[in-house]
DNA sequence: TCCATAATGAGAGCGATGCTCTCGAACTAT
DNA sequence: ATAGTTCGAGAGCATCGCTCTCATTATGGA
């Protein structure tokens, strides 16, 4: 009948809902207190349950931070997609630009989030296999832009070349080895030196906007927000210009 | 008499023997368990005593925690600095080169103690003032190096300046006055540009170092430990010649 | 030398955590 | 209507950080 089904929906609805509001609490609870201080037992309690009851929607804490990771990399990834839209797609440098304000951005308004996922892995060394998908977001974006730049204009893939065949030296052949495994992710038109450079623009930004909110920059760059912004876009525009991506 | 002092010394001795013999079981848990797992309580088992013992020795787990990240700080930085010492003088980029390798050396045989003082702060936010010494040691070494640079080689130091006004463009004002807390603790002989320029290179190598400890350059860079080594010693040159350090 | 004082270690205990187990109640499906 | 599943609640276990009290011991001055 069709009721059979429609009743399991509910309970599945019923179920999901619930599964939700407790990642949702947990969320919450986890920007106000860290990582380190989420407890289940204070979710349940703002759900008005006991702790146990807990544990019929979510297997472990651990694994309640899993979750709390993979929501955070598809904040953060959504995030700079939204930020790195608003731009005209031929402005590569722009692109980029917007790309790196955005991830900055949305770790400082969310601290606890960006440790989560940037800081040290809490529960093991591996990350779970369903991470992986939501942690690439930002990393494709700037494949996308990498491969955009080579599309428009040669000039800046070949300035590219360029800069990182400083002395006229190629990529070393260990370091094209080394690149395999993101060179199955990128188009084939993106020559190994941008991949290269990309990737170390992708260290510098996340080395960048770690180092700002895990307080490594004190007495280091002045503290008024101002001063840190300007900071951060000169580095970033300078990392560009490794890159290759001028504009 | 001779005995006061010598007895007071006695029972200060027994004290600090005491306390060291803590933080040294304390720094095994943390390099077994990590920072999330290390127990007060354990390290009282480990040494024989109850854990309220302890109390008298250490004033609660979170000042264990930072007499650990001060020994973190110290032990890394000494690492940098003997790898920085074996390099000749002169050899400005080797000694920068060394430095690099010798802090992923250090983090990759320490990688909890590294995740320690570089990953996400554990307790509050604001670290503690006895930590800010110890945890220069790497930065001043760089600074070091910098400052060499530009005394031995007006070469390298007028390269840099040049490479960092690529479009001819004087670095901005926001960005000079971002830099003025660093500015008091490097010689006046290093321009603006090369302080800079020296941030970036010191961003670098945490950020590449930490994206390789903490996972994520999973599926991005070959695991094997020689192809990983061959990109990061291929990175940091490249960051080097950015730096304006090319020998 | 003796004795008040201070340091030390042990134990009990408090509140809290993650997690497991069991037991009824409610709900689902036949 | 009944058999089976899901769910919430409660009790309980081991562990944690930390505090308090109470002897024991060492210290340092009278």
């Amino acid at each position: 009948m069709a009721e059979e089904s429609v009743a399991r929906t509910v309970r599945r609805q019923a179920r999901d809902e619930l599964t939700r509001r407790i990642v949702e609490t947990a969320r919450t609870q986890l920007a106000m207190v860290g990582a380190s201080g989420l407890s289940l037992r204070a979710v349940a309690r703002e759900l008005g349950m006991v702790s146990s009851a807990v544990y019929r929607y979510v297997p472990s804490r651990d694994e309640l931070l899993t979750l709390l990771i993979i929501e955070a990399y598809d904040a953060l990834g959504a995030a700079a997609e939204r930020a790195e839209s608003r731009v005209a797609r031929e402005d590569v440098a722009g692109r980029f630009r917007a790309v790196c304000l955005g991830v900055r951005r949305w770790a400082i308004r969310h601290p606890h989030e960006y440790a989560l996922i940037y800081g040290s892995p809490v529960p093991g060394y591996a990350a779970p296999e369903a991470t992986i998908g939501p942690a690439s977001r930002v990393g494709a974006l700037l494949v996308g832009i990498m491969a955009d730049g080579v599309r428009h204009g040669k000039r800046s893939a070949g300035r590219v070349a360029a800069g990182l065949g400083e002395d006229g030296s190629a990529l070393p052949e260990p370091v094209r080895r080394a690149i395999a495994p993101i060179r199955a992710f990128t188009p084939p038109q993106v020559p190994d030196e941008l991949v290269v450079a990309g990737l170390m623009a992708w260290t510098y930004l996340f080395g960048a906007v770690n180092f700002e909110l895990f307080g490594h920059r004190h007495n280091v760059v002045a503290d008024p927000a101002a001063l840190r912004e300007a900071f951060f876009e000169h580095e970033i525009s300078r990392m560009a210009a490794l890159t290759g991506i001028t504009g």
